[in-house]
DNA sequence: GTCTATATGCCGATAGAC
DNA sequence: GTCTATCGGCATATAGAC
């Protein structure tokens, strides 16, 4: 057996995400990656078709992971929805907490093959919409959505590049924002 | 007279800047930064220490127009806390929108070196911060300033992400969300 | 599927002359 | 202050053998 490796895309996308994670975006590079993999870089190219196209799959993969997230934290919600959309939006917070890198990467692509199309986005967001819809109301879901989403994202940017920190609770703070934002909504009814 | 040239430091941050507006921030090279200027590379280092160090001086830059622009927005506002805020956050999407690639480089920066330090970030928002205070009392003016710097921040982030295009009016849908905050804050006083 | 070897290209940065 | 020359590095990618 002249050549032990099994090296495929799954395992590569996979190790790509922690490599990110754990040394940054910019210290990804395929010679690094293949040899995380045990492999030489040219190999690489046997299963994928450039660096740019694994970013892409990267970035996928990160959609759906956050999906996922959005999942599990609404299956142990309650049935109150203002409830429930806080348990999603904290859920999101978490998410690029535990990611960070890869949630940048994810959200802040400026090459247009990386970034995803509108449908993996409504996808993604229906969820939060769709309460929304019952808090305030269906006419005003897609605008109260896209604020929500602004707070949501904008806190944790901010956040992730050390830009917040200025004493308190983070946490809370993001928590009564969120409230305010809402109750706010929920006011002009 | 050999060499006719006449480059300084402000000539060239101000043309780094305008190349990394005009064909994004990977683009930027110093050699391309040069040839821009109609010099070789090599006669940057007589004036910048590095390319880091470079984007720190647009960062920095941008924090001053930023700046600028609130205060502007500012002069040009009336009398009534609720109208200057949503003129100054106004200004700041405006801002964003006017110089995309600028303000992201100045706001989701990773290397160290470049980042901020607190007290510029405390400056930048102090007027925010005090109009916040006039709203919803100085106790809670930090909770409220950092909610509305993510939700306007992380609007823009998105939009300039291209992630938020779903039809309807997006400057509409700005100024709702913000009115909704605010009276969500005020609601709870 | 992986290897070695290699090509090409760009990049940041330095040395030393004018 | 600017130049030419050059270095070392890294990164993507291809060709061809095993």
């Amino acid at each position: 057996m002249p050549y032990p490796a099994q090296t495929d895309y799954q395992t590569i996308v996979q190790t790509a995400r922690t490599l990110i994670e754990q040394e940054g975006l910019e210290q990804l590079s395929l010679a690094r990656l293949a040899a995380t993999l045990g492999i030489k870089a040219p190999s690489l190219y046997g299963h994928i078709a450039n660096k740019s196209a694994l970013l892409k799959a990267v970035i996928v993969q990160t959609y759906e992971l956050l999906f996922a997230a959005y999942s599990r934290a609404l299956s142990e919600a309650g049935d109150d929805p203002k409830a429930r959309l806080l348990a999603l939006l904290r859920a999101h917070r978490a998410f690029a907490h535990a990611n960070p890198s890869t949630y940048m990467l994810a959200f802040t692509t400026t090459a247009p093959e990386q970034r995803m199309n509108q449908q993996a986005l409504e996808q993604l967001a229906l969820p939060i919409q769709e309460l929304m819809a019952a808090l305030v109301g269906a006419e005003r879901s897609l605008t109260a959505l896209r604020g929500a989403l602004a707070l949501v994202h904008g806190f944790v940017m901010l956040e992730l590049n050390e830009q917040l920190q200025r004493g308190g609770d983070l946490s809370a703070a993001f928590d009564e924002s969120i409230q305010a934002y809402l109750s706010g909504w929920q006011r002009s009814a």
